[in-house]
RNA sequence: GGAGAAAUGGCAGAGUGGUCGAAUGCGGCGGUCUUGAAAACCGUUGUACGUUUACGCGUACCGGGGGUUCGAAUCCCUCUUUCUCCGCCA
């Protein structure tokens, strides 16, 4: 979400930029401002007539005092009145609040210099590659079949359990994910983020914190009887520790990581791009999560995208780096770049890792802001966050780019993780 | 799940209807003293919105929400959480 006050002193500039995301926001960034106007004309009213009848209470309190019961019963009668107003002032003052917030959570972030102005996925521009494309003798099988043939997905048992988009991953397909991300932790680690375990369930106010609620509601796995919801991703409970918290500017920035599974219901999103491992109701993921000074988030997310891009190199998977285009970024993001990794069976890019700096859109929602040492006013901070790394897709690329006729070759760093190196 | 008690500023902890945004202590920050430090002493010390060129001023916030009252940290309703006892349990 936006700040008022940005709004108030770039409306021009903003209408200019949410252009690049194919956003026409004159009509509404107007409308925003009419009633952040009489937003703040309703609560001058209200509070100066609040503050007369807690002056003419304070009098009353005296006289009572004094004895002088008649004068205190005269100022109570002229309250009555006052007390009207100031509830109908109430009553408009939270109208316009409620439809001013439904408005302005409906902008989206400002994109960034670098956005790209573009419609979809074909105007991205790649922003750094990498890594070899394996040329495969023969018939190649897609990772589906593959992971048939050595046992190590099932996922027609998934089907059974519960359904698809659910797999069973079995011996040495379970060993892998285990060492995946055990490897994607150690690397995270050493690369200076600190490691949470948080809940998988969350309430409703974290889900609104990171913006799923209340209107992607629809990704997300409800619990009924609790009103909790499951994780899409670990950047909701992760960033949602931040929530209305102010941090010390020399605490900043902030590096957490946390491996959880993460549940979506991908609703209506299925054909055949999605087959075996390319989409997933449940799935795990290495999470690395950022808060930031707002002056240097720039400087982390280029932090971010070296440690993931040093991930997939050592996983010597062939890999691009996209900068979205202003038709292609997310809703609250300033600027995403995502990682593909090539599957040389599918001959498909698929995208691994997205990471993102939301600036202060996110952190105006959360509450998170920080201090300046000797500074009075609280700023808010840069979030930021990045996949380091998904499983599926990595799984699906090392199964298909690592096949021979002798089995699937386990890439060298994971070995010491899954104490083989064939399947 | 049952019974009881509680929730106050960074922390501890007073305050049960009227100058209470809140005593006091600790902590933090600034200063005096000191070669420096400690101690002592003095001052200061939350958040949000509004208003002001600025100093400042106004309003709201004592777990959340609602109510009573001229006036609520204090009374009422409701929810949540924590603690104690009992039950159950990996």
């Amino acid at each position: 979400m936006l700040t008022l006050n940005y709004l108030r002193e770039n409306r021009e500039l903003a209408i200019k930029r949410l252009k690049v995301k194919n956003f026409d926001g004159e009509e509404i960034i107007n409308r925003i401002l009419e009633l952040d106007n009489s937003r703040r004309d309703t609560q001058q009213k209200a509070d100066s007539l609040q503050a007369d009848i807690n002056s003419i209470s304070k009098e009353i309190g005296k006289l009572i005092g004094q004895g002088k019961k008649d004068e205190a019963e005269a100022a109570r009668l002229e309250t009555g009145k006052i007390k009207n107003e100031i509830k109908r002032l109430n009553i408009d003052l939270s109208d316009i609040e409620k439809l001013l917030n439904k408005l302005l959570v409906t902008v989206p972030n400002i994109p960034n210099e670098l956005v790209p102005a573009g419609k979809g996925e074909e105007d991205n521009f790649k922003y750094r590659e990498g890594g070899k494309i394996p040329e495969l003798k023969g018939e190649p099988l897609p990772h589906w079949e593959l992971a048939k043939k050595y046992d190590i997905i099932d996922f027609e048992l998934g089907n059974k359990l519960t359904g698809a988009g659910f797999p069973v991953y079995k011996g040495k397909g379970a060993k892998l994910q285990r060492a995946l991300i055990n490897f994607f932790l150690d690397e995270a680690e050493a690369a200076g983020f600190t490691e949470v375990l948080p809940p998988l369930v969350v309430n409703e106010d974290s889900g609104f914190g990171t913006g799923q609620l209340p209107d992607k509601e629809g990704m997300m796995y409800h619990v009924q009887a609790d009103n909790f919801y499951l994780i899409p991703t670990a950047e909701v409970p992760v960033t949602n520790i931040y929530r209305d918290v102010i941090l010390d500017a020399e605490n900043l920035p902030v590096k957490n990581m946390a491996y959880t599974p993460c549940f979506r219901r991908e609703a209506g999103s299925w054909g055949a791009h999605v087959r075996g491992l390319n989409r997933l109701h449940q799935f795990d993921k290495v999470e690395i999560v950022v808060i930031s000074h707002p002056d240097k988030s720039y400087e982390a997310l280029d932090m971010m995208l070296d440690h993931v891009e040093k991930l997939v190199r050592k996983l010597e998977l062939p890999y691009r780096i996209m900068r979205l285009c202003g038709g292609d970024i997310s809703f609250t993001s300033a600027l995403t770049y995502d990682f593909e990794v090539f599957s040389a069976a599918q001959k498909r890019w698929l995208e691994v890792s997205s990471v993102s700096n939301f600036e202060s859109f996110q952190s105006n929602r959360l509450k998170c802001r920080f201090r300046e040492k000797g500074e009075k006013q609280n700023m808010l901070v840069h979030t930021l966050n990045g996949s380091a790394l998904a499983l599926p897709r990595i799984l699906a690329a090392i199964l298909e780019n690592n096949q021979g006729t002798d089995g699937i070759n386990i890439p060298e760093v994971l070995v010491k993780y899954t104490g083989f190196n064939t399947i």
